[in-house]
Formats: C-alpha cells, sequence, structure tokens
DNA sequence: TCCTCCTCGGGACATCTGTCCTTTCGTAAT
DNA sequence: ATTACGAAAGGACAGATGTCCCGAGGAGGA
C-alpha cells in the first residue's frame, strides 16, 4: 500500500543524507493543509488518514472535487507546472504525511524513475477520475448522480447498510455538485416509494436494486 | 514547442536503433483517432493539428471535454494505467502525430527521465484544466459559462471579432456543458442587449466589456 | 424555376434545481 | 423542568435549462 511511497522516499533519504529533510506532518480534523492560491512548498504523501480537495470559484461558490485515501500525493500539479495551489485541501480526519521539500525534488527525485512513476500513476489515476466526475456531473441529473454515487461507494466497501448520515450530507451534496436541499428532495421521492428510509441521524437504503435502476449503470469510476 | 517532444523520441529512436517502429500517423478531419473502450496501442504525439476530445456516458450523451492543440499527448491515462481508451479522440482538422509503440515505452522511455517529464507535465496541465472546467461547468450559469469561454478564448488569439461560427455552436454548447439551444437562448438575449449581433453565419461580440463583466471573472485555464 | 431536404432560430412547455423561509426537533445551559 | 439556540426537513417560489416542435430560409437536384 502506501509503503512503496514511503519506501522511495525513504531509500533517498538514506543514501543521500537527507533523513533529516524529510518530515512527517500532522493535521487535525477539518484543518486546511493547503490553500488555494498560497505557495507550494512540497510534496506531500498521504499515508494516515482522509482529506478532501474542494476547488473555489472566484465568486467564493465551491465543489468538493474527491476525497483522498493513503496512498495520495498533494502538491505534484503545483510542482510540476510551478504554480500557485490550486486547491483546498482539507483534513478529513486527523492526517499524517510525508512531506517532502521542493529542492529535494528538483534536486534528486526530479531524474528517480521509480519516483516519477508515482507521480505519473497518481496524476493519471487523477486525471482519470476528474474526467468522469466532471462527465457525470455535467450530463446526468442531481437523482440519478446520487445513486451512482452510492453505488459506487457501496462497491468499495461492502457493508450496503447505512451509508449516508446526516452529518455527511451537506458534503456529499457538494460532491455530487448539488446542494443538501436537493439531496433532501430526492431522499423524500425515495423514501416515498420506499426505496430508502430515514432513521434517526442516517439513511437506510431498502432496496439496492432500485438505486442500482435509479444510477441508470453510471458510476464514479 | 512540439519539437521538444519529438526530439527525446528521435534521440532514442537512432540511439537504439528503433527508428523504424516510430511512425507517423495521419488522420483527415472529423476521422476517430481513439474509441472508447478499444485498446490503447501507444502514445501519439500532436505535431500538427487539432483534435477534440470527448468522453461518453453509458447512457449515450456526451461531453466534450476539450480541445487540444500541439504538444498534445494521447494514451497517456491508459498506457500509464493499464486499461482501456477513455474518451474519443477526434480530429477537428487534418492531424499528425508521431506514434511510439506501447512496448517501446515499456523496454525504453519508461525509464527516461526527460520523457517522464514531458508526461508529467502533460498530465498536470489536462487535470488542472480538467479540474477547472468541472468545477466552472457545475457552479455556473450558462450565461456566466459561455461568456467565460468566449473570454477564455479571445486571450488566447486576440482577433476579437467574431469567434462564434454558427458550425461550431453544437461543438461550443458540448463543450460548456449544454444544449445549442440554449445557447440560442443566451445569444438572443445578448442581441436583444446589443451585447452581440447575429450575421449570416458568425455572431459578433459588440461589447466585449460587457461579456467580461457577464462571465464574473471565471475563465476556462 | 420549382421541389425537396436540411439546418437554424426560436416558441411552448415541463421539469429540474437553487434560494429563501418556516416549522419542528433535539441539545445544552440555566 | 424550562428556555434558548441551532440544525434539519421540507414548503413555496422563481429561475434555469432541456425537450419537442414548427416555420423560415438556403442549397442542391430535377
Amino acid at each position: 500500500m502506501e509503503l512503496n511511497q514511503f519506501t522511495v522516499i525513504y531509500n533517498y533519504s538514506i543514501s543521500n543524507n537527507l533523513g533529516k529533510e524529510i518530515r512527517i506532518r500532522t493535521y487535525k480534523s477539518q484543518e486546511y493543509i493547503l490553500t488555494a492560491g498560497e505557495e507550494i512548498d512540497g510534496f506531500y504523501f498521504l499515508i494516515n488518514g482522509r482529506y478532501f480537495v474542494s476547488s473555489q470559484e472566484i465568486t467564493g461558490k465551491e465543489l468538493l472535487l474527491r476525497y483522498c485515501l493513503p496512498p495520495a500525493v498533494m502538491g505534484d500539479i503545483e510542482i510540476l507546472e510551478g504554480g500557485l495551489i490550486q486547491s483546498n485541501c482539507i483534513a478529513a480526519e486527523p492526517c499524517t504525511f510525508v512531506f517532502v521539500p521542493k529542492w529535494i525534488y528538483e534536486k534528486e527525485l526530479k531524474y528517480d524513475a521509480v519516483f516519477m512513476q508515482i507521480l505519473l500513476k497518481e496524476l493519471a489515476y487523477k486525471l482519470r477520475t476528474c474526467t468522469i466526475s466532471s462527465r457525470v456531473n455535467a450530463l446526468s441529473p442531481t437523482n440519478v448522480r446520487l445513486a451512482a454515487f452510492l453505488c459506487t461507494i457501496a462497491s468499495d466497501s461492502d457493508s450496503r447498510a447505512s451509508y449516508l448520515l446526516t452529518n455527511n450530507m451537506e458534503e456529499t451534496a457538494a460532491l455530487i455538485g448539488t446542494t443538501k436541499r436537493h439531496i433532501n428532495r430526492i431522499l423524500k421521492q425515495w423514501t416515498d416509494q420506499e426505496i430508502a428510509e430515514r432513521e434517526k441521524d442516517e439513511i437506510r437504503i431498502l432496496q439496492w436494486d432500485k438505486v442500482e435502476e435509479i444510477s441508470e449503470g453510471v458510476r464514479f469510476e
């Protein structure tokens, strides 16, 4: 898993006496890790926790782009293109990163095939999923997106029980490019049709086959 | 410009006697270069022409993702992630590519830092622009998107005369995630307000400052 | 010239979706 | 226990947007 990444960096750190330059950085839940518009200082390799990436319009509106689990890399676009930070990255739970300062990359890692392969895979993955969610958000109405979202998540983990927690609703809404209000509207329809039911602070899906059907086969992966 | 890419590949081709494996491939306007779901056979480096990339939903609906000018690379996601072709790539005008078979990449280029840097930059660029258009499409109403689109294009070339040709309308609509009908609706508003005017088969912007204003500062780059 | 076909602009309509606001409910402090 | 605050669900409304469709005009063939 994430050890691959760590291994590469670790090897470098000993073979080049750079161990003291590579740091572990930790963030509390909800803490901003990167802020759009600021200067990037290096690569961040997530080895523990979960963060989300959100992109902001000049107008202030915001779109949640994706959740990231280990292994994930922050800072790649910025360092490769030499620009400012593109998106806000916020810890969704306590997060631990291996931090590699930019100058180490410029001096050493830039010419390391293994390290570059890691970056390439990460970028290819991000680009593929970004393309998909862009397309899904643009083309499918919200109920399809919501169903597709649930099906996508459900195929990862397999506890097909209660995915939507009321707390997540706002984030879920942002992730599929809509509002909490509208999610509620759809959920109301579903509960009326007994596809789902509400409980204290969670929404339970009763008929996955219906949700599957609503999703029209659309997925986020 | 695109010679950088060609140079790397060219160097390899002589130093490794691979010249005969690297081919020039040409496509006619409107010809499919890559078709989603098929197997990828190598990298394609655009050295001449223009193509567009469109992504298709299972449902058949389609979203135009971007136009590509030289230098641009096709096949990166697929080869790096080892999957099938993700999107349709269609020549918008006659196109010339340098084609590098997959096995040459696997055997040689995979370990070449310069080649990998090219891929990294290309991927970073695509990811950045994909993120932006995803966000803009999701958050801004269509009139803002259209204005932003025009402003983005206008800042590239500088003939601020007649950007929207009636022929392009369908594509333009797909590119900003809407329908031709709706573009027409907006254009009607603009002509009523004398922001634009229609001519035979083109739309001329009369007041760029108004378009600028409508765009709310949103851009696709 | 006339007919046919095709495309384009735009009318009519339905519906999707966001915003604003009210009501309800639960929690925590007094 | 009571009160006050805040969060959540959902009603009402307006606006944005897609679909369907029709009439007009242009291009090409008979």
